[in-house]
DNA sequence: TAAACTAGTTACCTTTGCGTAACTATTTTG
DNA sequence: CAAAATAGTTACGCAAAGGTAACTAGTTTA
């Protein structure tokens, strides 16, 4: 378990990964699509998560150049997971103690 | 998603509640039961797991005292997806790019 | 020639997470 | 009287996580 926190275990990391569930994105998708994050934090994000072999980074020398990210198998092995986490908030939502606001 | 995520989003917040899918423990049990994790973080994601609605915090005014913390309904619905991460992590495990030591 | 597009990078700063070690309060036990 | 046990708290500090804003490079389009 604390091995897979030492991958996960940030703020932004499985929001990443539940983003990618269903497609691959360029960078600049995946900024448009998760609301709040930015672009240093994600940037930063997707090159750990490649690291620890979660995400592929796929690089098409083009003009204008696109890069697509998308889950390796070890990543996809996460998605029911992330569905279930996602959803588990929504079944149990209640007003946060502390006044912070998540869009 | 993101809601999710404020909650649980820390390397050891989701492995106290790992520790927890299966009993009650006091506080010096989690401490002992939780390699690497200092008092401080515990006390301190403890109460927030409370404030989150995830544990329970139960004080028992005996001699010398007692606390026991427990799951909530809200908290046990993370189990099998806390027991799912675990597994994960063992099914793909490959040796850590970053020379990170994880007891 | 200037603007737009893509995928970032860089500099700078703040906040949060986390660690260590020492200390507290209360009562029982030796 | 001192030590042990329980459940923390407190002080201090470091490193990681995260935010903002400006900038880069190469090419295409107006």
């Amino acid at each position: 378990m604390q091995r897979s926190m030492a991958i996960l275990g940030t703020r932004w990391k499985p929001v990443i990964i539940y983003t990618l569930r269903d497609r691959k994105a360029r960078f600049g998708q995946l900024d448009a699509l998760i609301e709040n994050i930015s672009r240093k934090v994600l940037t930063s994000s997707l090159k750990e998560l490649e690291e620890d072999g979660v995400i592929l980074r796929e690089e098409y020398r083009e003009l204008p150049p696109r890069v697509e990210y998308s889950l390796t198998e070890k990543g996809k092995a996460l998605i029911p997971i992330m569905c279930q986490l996602a959803k588990w908030n929504e079944a149990y939502y209640q007003e946060p103690v502390s006044t912070e606001l998540i869009a």
